[in-house]
DNA sequence: CGGGCATTTGAGAGTACTCAACCGATGTGG
DNA sequence: CCACATCGGTTGAGTACTCTCAAATGCCCG
């Protein structure tokens, strides 16, 4: 739907060598310099709308993306409409590696963000020649994997308030990886998104949020931004937050 | 803890080329025959006893397995004491397949099982020279983090009787892929276990499943056996039925 | 037969959902 | 420029579902 902007090589490369910590990271980390300059020649930086979708779910996987800038939601739309929200993607994070030929899930842009396509074709054919990036490949998708499963954890077992307390440390830990301070977050998505991930309906995303105002457990400064302000509270809320 | 008998060499190879479909078709799918006899060297055939273990959280990952018979539960133990089953696998299944050096869960067997041991340097040394089994590798990674991602969808918007009603199919195409019929499902793992899966308390998981005998969906003809009678509206209450 | 374990069932409590109204910010058209 | 619609968010009241606690049953094993 958006405006597209594919930029030149020279510029991308140019991007990808400037700021390899945060656009290319997830992909890069631990890769020869060289390497990372044959990656960057099959690739290419986008930019994209809030909202906008990265791919859908049963289009060609003919790319993988990284996210430069922004934030991106995985999601799932089951059967009666509702929708599923599978996990949040950060800058340096990878979106879209599949072993299949079709993506399994939606990949939608929460603001305005930046991509860096790759064509998975010349991925794959690299991946043959480098041992380093298939390796590194199947350490991410084990990653992932490992990530679900926190998740899932994370939700069978606990209240409201824990959900949204592992929420936020999340978005903290992700934040961190990208050398942000930890308290002063950006929480680009709506409540509706947040409850999608968390398997609770907007209303009680609202009051464990308000909740946790009054508590003293956080600030929401203006619109799109958390302050943290007790987290050793907040972790315990996480972590021993029983749902029954 | 268990009794723990290494088979031959011989008897190991006779096995798993004897019944590939059942044992090793998880890690051997689509594998050329040699590099199934190559694979079959680098492994062993264990019995264990129900609840045994296969590995812990945190042990060194010197070896992945395969689930020849009898069927296992991974899981993570929470830092309350709870435990939280991360997935259910049968005979085929590939457990314990990491990129890290440790095990990130355990995995501990329902009821009496075999389990095939492959050590894991030669399995990594192996997939050097041998692109299709690395590709395998990832497939089934990839497969994993799909399995978790639909059980986490399934987890987070549904209700105990929709939850059960999942559990039962997966169950069921477990047994589906093992050749089976499909409506008489062997069911070796306790209520306890089903809840600390599901996400629910035991007594919840036995009023919903008596519930589903009232109701003509199922029998119970004996202990740790279920007869799937009315499959549709099983379907459906796993796909329509919402928390909400 | 007795002890332990898994399961079932009941009664009451608590949590999260549903429905509904309201607020504030943003954007659009008259 | 202002009325108005829209959208995201908040708050309240009542309901429904699942949990907790408790007791009873059935089963397996020594």
């Amino acid at each position: 739907m958006g405006p597209s902007a594919p930029l030149s090589v020279r510029q991308n490369l140019a991007a990808l060598c400037g700021s390899c910590a945060g656009s290319f990271r997830g992909l890069c980390h631990g890769l020869e310099e060289q390497d990372q300059h044959v990656l960057s020649d099959a690739s290419s930086l986008i930019r994209l709308p809030a909202r906008g979708a990265v791919f859908r779910e049963g289009d060609r996987a003919n790319a993988v993306f990284t996210l430069v800038d922004g934030a991106a939601k995985l999601l799932r739309t089951l059967p009666d409409g509702r929708q599923q929200i599978i996990g949040f993607r950060f800058p340096g994070d990878l979106i879209g590696y599949t072993a299949r030929d079709r993506y399994p899930c939606d990949a939608e842009l929460v603001c305005n963000a930046t991509v860096c396509r790759i064509d998975r074709g010349k991925l794959e054919a690299m991946s043959r020649g480098c041992s380093g990036i298939s390796h590194r490949l199947l350490e991410l998708c084990a990653e992932d994997l490992a990530t679900a499963q926190e998740q899932l954890a994370a939700m069978a077992q606990r209240s409201s308030e824990g959900r949204v307390a592992a929420f936020l440390l999340m978005l903290r830990d992700a934040a961190r990886r990208n050398g942000a301070s930890g308290t002063e977050l950006a929480l680009p998505m709506t409540r509706a998104d947040i409850g999608d991930y968390l398997g609770l309906t907007i209303e009680s995303v609202s009051r464990v949020f308000a909740g946790f105002r009054r508590a003293g457990l956080l600030q929401e400064p203006m619109r799109g931004t958390v302050r943290l302000l007790d987290m050793p509270e907040i972790e315990s809320l996480a972590s021993g937050g029983s749902a029954h």
